[in-house]
RNA sequence: CGGGGCGUAGCGCAGCCUGGUUAGCGCGCCUGCCUUGGGAGCAGGAGGUCACCAGUUCGAAUCUGGUCGCCCCGACCA
C-alpha cells in the first residue's frame, strides 16, 4: 500500500490515507454502513473524547490500563481517548430507554478509536488509531439477544462476502467479561497475529485462546504403590526446562512446569507439562477467578518459599491445578521446592493429588478435536470482526434499567458488535495480489475502472472522453490515466494500484476499430469494437457485479439452509 | 517494558572502523531533444541544519556521552 501510494506514515501506528487509499476506505465503510442498515441497526455518533469518570464508573478503568489514552484538559479535567464506546453508549441508553416497548434496539457508529499499543505492528493492522464500526444491541430477554445477535452474525457474512474475503467464523475467547457467546471472524493470511486451531474433519474452529483440547479417554496410569519412590536431584543453576531436561537427559514431555498465578490477588500454582504452554482464559475459570496474571519472582518466593526455577507440585503450599495431560504420565519430572533440587520418577495422584484436574494449555497441532476427536490443525487469521454476547455486565455496573410488562426493573441484556475497517482492507490486500501489485475485490477498488489513452492523438482522446462519459453518467467512477507517460509505466501502474477493469485505447486498435478491455484478474486481454465499447464496458461491469451479488446470494442461502440443518 | 538494528537529498543506500578537498551513488524530480502497446535514450539542472544536544580536536557525517525518532524480536493485546 506504501508502494501503491495509498498510505503514508506519520509515525508508529499512525497513518495518512491519501487520496487513492481513502476511497478504498470508504467503500469499506460504505458495505458496513449499507449492511448495518439493512439488518435494521441504527446510526448514531458518540465523542472518542470521554470523561474517566464513565470508565471508573463501569471498572474498566483500571481494567484496560495503559492500553486507555489519557489526557487532562484546560480546568484539570481527566479525559479518555475512546478504545471502545461500551460505557458512553450504556450512558445513552440508561438515560433514553425506559420501557420494554422500547426494545429491542441495535445501535450503531462508524468512528476512530485510540488505543495506546504497546507495540503497532504490521503496517496497518495494528495502528495506535483506528477506524471502528461498533454496533451494540439491547434486548430484554435471551431470546431477543439471540435474534440480534444472529442479524449482526449475519450481516457480518454478508460485509465480508461483499469484500470478497475468505473468512472464516471461530470461537472466540470472551474474556473476564464473561458471557456465553462470542465469535470472531478471520481471514486466514501469514501476516495474522491470532492462531486459529481448526478440525479439518467436523470444522470446528477456535481461536486458540478459546480452543478446547478433545479428551481421550486413555488408561490412567495405576498409582502403583509398589513403584519405587521418587528420587531427588542434584540440578545446580538449572531453571529452565530446557536445562533441567538436557541434564537429566530426558525428553521435555516428560517433565512438568510449575506455574505460579496471581488469581483475584491470591497466588496460585498450575501444573503443565513442560513442552505445554499455559492458556491464561483457562486457568481464570479453572480458579474461577475474574483476573488471573503471572505472578512475579518476588511475589512466587513470598508464596511458595521457593525461587523460580525449582517449584514443583510435591507438597505445594497453594492452591493447585494440574492439566489433563499430567494425569496421562505415570511418572515425571517436576521441581523439588528447594534451590537446585528437582525431583525424577515422581507419580502424578500419589505424590500430589490430581483432584483438580482441568484443561489448562493452549491447544496444538496434532490435539484431539473436542468434536471429534480428529487430529486439529493450526493456522494464522487476521481478526477483521468480533461479535459479542456481553449480557447485563455494563447494564449492571452503569444502571441501565428498563420496566418489563410487570413493571419491574430489569437490567438490559447487551451485546455488541465491532468491525476493523482498516483492517478490512488490510485483508484484502494480504489475499489480493501478485508480483505486480495489488488486486482489489469489485466493491472496495478505488476505482472500477482505469482508461489508458496511449497517446494525445485527437481520435484516442476523443474515444476515451467518449467511454468516460458514458460511465460517468452510469454513476460510475472512472481514473483516466492522461499523464503523458510511455504505455509501459501506465500498465505498470494499472496493476500497481490494482484497478479491476483496464481499458486501452491506442491509435493502433482504433485503426482496426477495436479498444482493449482487460480484467486486472486475467492473464490476456480481449478486443472489443470501438464503436459502442463504453456501452460494452458498462455491461462488462454489470455482469461481474451480477455474478457477484448472486455469489452473495448463493452464500446467504446456504447459511440459512445450515442453520436449519 | 526487556533485547537487537537503524537515523546522510522525496525514496533506497554508500562514506564512519582509520577525523582532513566542494559529502557521493541509484531511482525519482526540473529543462531540452528524441521516443511512444509492458517501467526507453542523450544532454543539462535543482535538491543536504549528515536526527538533535553537548563534549574531545586546529579540524567531526566520522570519535565520546546523552536525548529523540523509527524498524525488528519478545512481554502485552476486554
Amino acid at each position: 500500500m506504501l508502494r501503491a501510494g495509498m498510505i503514508r506514515q506519520l509515525g508508529a501506528g499512525a497513518y495518512t490515507y491519501l487520496p487513492l487509499g481513502l476511497k478504498v476506505l470508504q467503500n469499506a465503510v460504505r458495505i458496513v454502513r449499507e449492511e448495518m442498515d439493512a439488518a435494521g441497526a441504527n446510526e448514531l455518533l458518540m465523542p472518542a473524547l470521554q470523561p474517566v469518570e464513565l470508565w471508573k464508573e463501569s471498572g474498566r478503568f483500571e481494567a484496560y490500563g495503559d492500553m486507555l489514552m489519557k489526557l487532562t484538559i484546560s480546568g484539570n479535567h481527566h479525559m479518555a481517548l475512546g478504545p471502545t464506546h461500551e460505557e458512553v453508549i450504556t450512558d445513552v441508553v440508561r438515560n433514553l430507554v425506559r420501557s420494554y416497548k422500547q426494545l429491542p434496539i441495535t445501535l450503531y457508529q462508524i468512528q476512530t478509536k485510540f488505543r495506546d499499543e504497546a507495540r503497532p505492528r504490521f503496517g496497518i493492522v495494528r495502528t495506535r488509531e483506528f477506524l471502528m464500526k461498533d454496533a451494540y444491541s439491547f434486548d430484554a430477554n435471551l431470546e431477543q439477544l439471540n435474534a440480534s445477535y444472529n442479524a449482526m452474525y449475519e450481516a457480518y457474512c454478508r460485509i465480508y462476502d461483499r469484500c470478497g474475503l475468505p473468512y472464516v467464523v471461530v470461537e472466540a475467547e470472551s474474556g473476564p467479561i464473561g458471557g456465553d457467546s462470542s465469535h470472531e471472524f478471520m481471514v486466514p493470511c501469514s501476516t495474522g497475529e491470532d492462531r486459529v486451531i481448526f478440525c479439518p474433519s467436523c470444522g470446528y474452529a477456535a481461536n486458540q485462546e478459546r480452543a478446547e483440547i478433545g479428551h481421550i479417554k486413555k488408561e490412567t496410569p495405576e498409582p502403583a504403590a509398589s513403584a519405587a519412590a521418587y528420587e531427588s536431584v542434584e540440578t545446580p543453576n538449572k531453571r529452565t526446562i530446557r536445562d533441567v531436561c538436557e541434564f537429566l537427559g530426558v525428553p521435555e514431555t516428560a517433565s512438568a512446569k510449575l506455574l505460579v498465578f496471581v488469581a483475584d490477588d491470591k497466588p496460585v500454582a498450575a501444573l503443565i507439562r513442560g513442552d505445554h504452554e499455559a492458556n491464561e482464559a483457562k486457568l481464570r475459570r479453572a480458579f474461577k477467578a475474574t483476573t488471573i496474571a503471572p505472578a512475579d519472582p518476588a511475589i512466587i518466593q513470598k508464596a511458595t518459599g521457593v525461587p523460580v526455577g525449582f517449584l514443583g507440585p510435591v507438597a505445594i503450599k497453594i492452591p493447585l491445578v494440574v492439566d489433563r495431560a499430567i494425569a496421562e504420565m505415570s511418572t515425571v519430572v517436576v521441581g523439588g521446592n528447594a534451590v537446585d533440587v528437582h525431583f525424577k520418577g515422581v507419580v502424578p495422584g500419589r505424590d500430589f493429588p490430581i483432584t483438580n484436574l482441568h484443561d489448562l494449555r493452549n491447544a496444538e497441532v496434532g490435539d484431539a478435536c473436542p468434536r471429534c476427536h480428529s487430529n486439529m490443525e493450526v493456522k494464522s487469521g487476521l481478526e477483521i470482526g468480533h461479535v459479542f454476547k456481553l449480557g447485563t455486565k455494563y447494564s449492571k455496573a452503569m444502571g441501565a434499567n428498563y420496566l418489563d410488562e410487570k413493571g419491574t426493573e430489569n437490567p438490559v441484556i447487551m451485546g455488541c458488535y465491532g468491525i476493523g475497517i482498516n483492517r478490512i482492507v488490510a485483508a484484502a490486500i494480504e489475499t489480493g495480489n501478485d508480483a505486480n501489485g495489488i488486486i482489489w475485490p469489485l466493491e472496495l477498488a478505488p476505482y472500477q475502472v482505469t482508461l489508458v489513452p496511449l497517446q494525445a492523438g485527437d481520435e484516442v482522446v476523443r474515444k476515451t472522453d467518449e467511454i468516460e462519459k458514458v460511465l460517468t453518467d452510469a454513476g460510475i467512477d472512472v481514473l483516466v490515466d492522461d499523464r503523458d507517460l510511455r504505455p509501459g509505466v501506465k500498465f505498470k501502474d494499472a496493476d500497481l494500484i490494482g484497478i479491476p477493469l483496464r481499458v486501452v485505447i491506442g491509435e493502433r486498435g482504433l485503426k482496426d476499430g477495436n479498444i482493449e478491455v482487460k480484467w486486472r484478474t486475467e492473464k490476456d486481454s480481449k478486443n472489443i469494437p470501438a464503436d459502442g465499447a463504453g456501452q460494452a464496458v458498462l455491461a462488462e461491469l454489470q455482469e461481474a457485479r451480477a455474478k457477484l451479488a448472486s455469489e452473495c446470494r448463493s452464500r446467504i442461502e446456504s447459511r440459512a439452509a445450515s442453520r436449519k440443518g
